[in-house]
DNA sequence: ATGACGGTGTGGCACCGA
C-alpha cells in the first residue's frame, strides 16, 4: 500500500492538480494541508467519483486539512485532544486492511514565522502537545503513520543553505529538538531509509525562481512507527506537480509499505 | 532591512505563508 502528503496550499484551486495526481498515482491514502476552505466548501463529490472518501477538519482562508482513503476511514479525532486550538491542524482516523489496521495522524504543523515571535511560541506549544498526544495514539495503536507539513527541516541536509539560515525559521535547535522528540517516540524518518539524491527537498519558494535553482527545504515527512518500519519499501519526493501551472509550493512525498 | 510569488478576503490593498 502506498501513503502521500501533501501541502496544497487551496484546494480550491489545486483541486485538479489532485484529482489528477490521484489518477496517475493511485495511493491508498492521501494526506492533504493547507485546504483553506470551510467543511461545506469541501469537494466530498469530485473525490468521490475518483474513488476516494475523505475525513475533514477545515478552516476558512487559513490552515484546514484532510485524509483522503480509498477505504474508509473511522475513529476520526480532530485536532490535538486537551489542546485548545483556533486553527485546524490536525486530523487522524484509521484505516483497516486486509492485513491489519493503521492509524493515520496528518499535521499541518504551525510554522512559527520568526523565533522569539508570539507564532513560534505557539509553534513550540503545538509540538509539545502534538508529542503527548501521539504517545497515546501509540499506546492504542502501534501501528502508526505521521504524515504532513511538519516546516521543519531535520538536519541540514534538508535545507538549500543550511549555513545563511542557521537558527532562522524551519532550522533552529528549538524546532530541530523536537522534530528528535518525535524520533525518540521510536517514530523514523521514512524518507531517511532509503539512499536520496543530495538537496532532495519537498518544498521551494514560488520567488525568485526558487524551484528552477532548486532552493528548498525538506520540511513534508512520514514518520512510521516501529511497527511499520519492518514493512516500508520506499519513500520519496514526486516533483513533477511543481512543475505544473499554478503548482503548490509543496510537492507530494510517499511512502509504499508491505502492506 | 526589504521584496520577490501566490492565495484569500477585502476593497483599491493587507495578511499570511516558509
Amino acid at each position: 500500500m502506498r501513503l502521500a502528503t501533501w501541502n496544497v496550499n487551496s484546494l480550491a484551486v489545486r483541486l485538479p492538480q489532485v484529482l489528477d495526481w490521484l489518477a496517475t498515482h493511485p495511493v491508498d491514502a492521501l494526506c492533504l494541508q493547507e485546504l483553506k476552505l470551510s467543511d461545506d466548501k469541501f469537494p466530498f463529490d469530485a473525490l468521490r467519483a475518483a474513488g476516494y472518501e475523505a475525513v475533514v477538519h477545515g478552516q476558512k482562508t487559513y490552515n484546514g486539512v484532510a485524509i483522503l482513503s480509498r477505504q474508509p476511514l473511522r475513529d476520526v479525532v480532530r485536532n490535538i485532544p486537551g489542546f485548545a486550538d483556533e486553527q485546524a491542524r490536525a486530523i487522524a482516523a484509521t484505516l483497516d486492511t486486509p492485513a491489519g489496521s493503521l492509524r493515520l495522524v496528518n499535521g499541518y504543523f504551525v510554522n512559527g514565522q520568526e523565533p522569539g515571535s508570539e507564532k513560534f511560541a505557539y509553534k513550540m506549544r503545538w509540538l509539545d502537545a502534538l508529542e503527548g498526544w501521539l504517545r497515546t495514539e501509540l499506546a492504542q495503536q502501534p501501528r502508526l503513520a505521521l504524515l504532513g507539513d511538519f516546516n521543519i527541516a531535520p538536519e541540514d541536509r534538508d535545507s538549500y543553505d543550511p549555513e545563511g539560515l542557521r537558527e532562522t525559521i524551519h532550522h533552529t535547535s528549538a524546532e530541530r529538538a523536537h522534530f528528535q522528540a518525535l524520533l525518540a517516540l521510536g517514530l523514523v524518518d521514512a524518507f531517511r531509509l532509503f539512499e536520496q539524491a543530495p538537496k532532495s527537498f519537498s518544498w521551494w519558494d514560488y520567488r525568485m525562481l526558487g524551484f528552477q535553482k532548486n532552493r528548498g527545504l525538506r520540511i513534508d515527512h512520514i514518520l512510521l512507527s516501529p511497527a511499520l518500519r519492518p514493512l516500508v519499501q520506499a519513500c520519496h519526493v514526486d516533483r513533477a506537480p511543481r512543475k505544473n501551472k499554478q503548482p503548490s509550493d509543496h510537492a507530494p512525498v510517499v511512502v509504499e509499505l508491505n502492506l
